[in-house]
DNA sequence: CTTGACTATATAGTTACTATATACACTAAG
DNA sequence: CTTAGTGTATATAGTAACTATATAGTCAAG
C-alpha cells in the first residue's frame, strides 16, 4: 500500500506521456486547469496516472474548440451533469467536424487528380473529344447582368458552396452561351458553374450533356483570350464543325499555382455540331 | 468586356466570402501570402473570385498544421510541381486525422455512455451481476513491482494506446489477483487495463472471461477503500460465495468529474464462485 | 564531491490573429 | 452642397496559448 503511494509522475515524464512540452505542464498548473496530485516541500510536482486521462480530456476539448479559460471554468466547478452536457454538445460538434475533414481529404484529391492531369496536358494541341455527362452545381444567371448584381450573386455562390459543403476542390468555372460568343462578347458569362464528382441529393444540380468539344488552352492573361478562341474557330472550320450550344471556361493553371497572370492557363471547352 | 474588368470584392465583401476577419485580409496582405488583384490609387483593395480559391487552399493548408511562414515560402515560390507534392503529403496528414477524429468521436461517445449508466446506479447497492466477455488491453504485468518500474509500464502502456489508437474513453482500471485480495495487498495490482469496445485485429488482447461478479462501489479516497472491500466480503459469506480468481477496479468518477477525492466512486467487480 | 540531468520560477518572445484609434473616401438623404 | 453613416486605410497595441531562455536549486551516479 505504501508502495503505490510514490507511483507519481514527474512534470517531464507526464509531460512526454502528454506529448507537450513540459512548460505547457506548468502553465496548466499555474492558470488552474490541471494541478499535480502532489507536490513536495521542494516544490517538486507530481502527477498521478489518472491525471493523465483528466489531460486527454483536456486536450479533447482544446481540439473542438474549447478556450482554456472555457476548460478552466469547468475544471473549477466540475460534476458529472455538467460534464455530461459538454460531451453532448461536443458530440455535434465532432460530427461537424468530421464531415469538414471528410470534405477537405476529397478536395485534396481532387487537387492531386487535377494536377496529375495537366501535368500531361500539352497545351499548345487543339482536340476534339466526346465529353462523358457531368453535374454542374450552377449559380444565378449572370448574362448581361451589373457589376453590383454580379457581386452579390456571386457571394451567394459562394456562401452556398460552403453552407452546403459542395466545394469540391474542382475549378469554378465559367459557361458562356453561343449567341454571346459569336457577337464576340467572350467575357459576357451566363453561369458560374463547379463540378461535383459526387453528386448529393436534393440539390438542384445542372447536368451537363455529353457530346463532342473542342478543347483548346489559352495561355497567358484572360485579356488575350480572343486569341486563343479565334485558333479554335479555325480548327472549327477545318473539321467542318459549328459552334454549339455553350462553352466551358475552366482555370488549370491560376493564382494558386503561378506566380503571373501571364503564366496561367485556361481550359476552353467548345460544344460543337457537325455542320 | 470592360464590364467585367470592375467584377471584382472589396476587402470587406471578400472578407465576408472567406468568413474570416477583415483584420485578417490586411494581414494576409502585409506577409504577402495573398495581396489583391488590384489597388486603386486611393489604396483601396481588390480581390477577384479566383483569389477566394487561393484563399481556400490557404485556409486548407492552414488547418492541416502548416505555418503562415511556411506557406508564404511557398507564395512567394508557387509552381504545379511543388503544389502537387504539398498536397501528396498533406494527403497522408489528412487521412491521419481524420483517423484521429473518428477515435475522438468514439472516446465522447463511450464517455456520454459512461455518465449516463452512472447517473442511474445506486452506490450503496451491492449486487450480484453475471457479466458478459469483454475485450481488455493489459498492460504488462505489474504485480510487486517497484515504483521505477511501474512508472516506465505505465509510461510505456499509455504510450501504446496513443500510438494504436486504443484509447477507446473508457476508464483506465486494475486487476488484483485473489491472492493478494486474500493478503489485504488491495492495492497490488497485477494489471491495469482499458476496454475496448471494438477490438482491433492483430493486438495481445484479454479475453475477461463472462461469469458472476459482486459489484459494489467505494465513495471517496482510494485510502479507505478496504471498507467496501470488507463490505463485499460480508456479502459474499452472506450469498456462499468466494472469492474468484480476479477483482476488477474502474474509477466511476474521478478527478475529470469531481473537485475532491472524497467525491471520487470506484466501481469494484468481484469475480465470485459459489461455495 | 563533482558532473550531468533533472527540477523550479520568472520573464520575454512567438504566432496568428483581433481590437482600437485615427484619418480619409464614398453614397444617399435632406 | 453639406452631412450622416458606412466604408476603406494605416498604425499600434493587445490576446491566447504556448515556447524559449535565463537563472538557480536538487539529486543520483561515479
Amino acid at each position: 500500500m505504501s508502495k503505490k503511494d510514490r507511483k507519481y509522475l514527474t512534470t517531464g515524464a507526464f509531460a512526454k506521456l502528454c506529448k507537450v512540452n513540459k512548460q505547457t505542464i506548468f502553465y496548466y498548473d499555474q492558470i488552474g486547469i490541471l494541478s499535480p496530485a502532489k507536490k513536495n516541500e521542494k516544490g517538486y510536482r507530481y502527477y498521478s496516472i489518472h491525471q493523465l486521462e483528466l489531460f486527454f480530456v483536456i486536450d479533447l476539448l482544446k481540439d473542438l474548440g474549447m478556450s482554456l479559460s472555457d476548460i478552466q471554468q469547468y475544471m473549477q466547478n466540475k460534476s458529472p451533469e455538467s460534464f455530461l452536457s459538454i460531451m453532448y454538445r461536443k458530440k455535434e460538434e465532432i460530427v461537424k467536424k468530421r464531415q469538414e475533414i471528410e470534405m477537405k481529404e476529397k478536395m485534396i484529391e481532387a487537387k492531386i487528380a487535377l494536377m496529375e492531369e495537366a501535368s500531361q496536358l500539352d497545351f499548345d494541341q487543339i482536340t476534339l473529344e466526346p465529353l462523358p455527362e457531368a453535374t454542374l452545381y450552377l449559380c444565378r444567371n449572370i448574362q448581361n447582368i451589373s457589376d453590383e448584381e454580379f457581386v452579390e450573386v456571386v457571394s451567394d455562390f459562394i456562401n452556398e458552396l460552403q453552407i452546403s459543403q459542395l466545394d469540391s476542390g474542382y475549378p469554378i468555372g465559367s459557361i458562356t452561351k453561343r449567341e454571346q460568343i459569336l457577337k464576340g462578347e467572350l467575357s459576357n458569362y451566363s453561369y458560374l458553374y463547379i463540378e461535383q464528382p459526387t453528386p448529393k441529393e436534393g440539390y438542384p444540380y445542372f447536368q451537363a450533356v455529353k457530346g463532342d468539344f473542342l478543347i483548346g488552352y489559352h495561355l497567358g492573361d484572360e485579356k488575350t483570350i480572343s486569341r486563343t478562341y479565334n485558333r479554335l474557330f479555325s480548327e472549327m472550320e477545318r473539321l467542318h464543325l459549328a459552334l454549339g450550344e455553350n462553352v466551358f471556361e475552366e482555370y488549370i493553371y491560376d493564382t494558386v499555382v503561378k506566380n503571373h497572370k501571364e503564366q496561367f492557363v485556361t481550359k476552353i471547352m467548345m460544344q460543337v455540331d457537325p455542320l
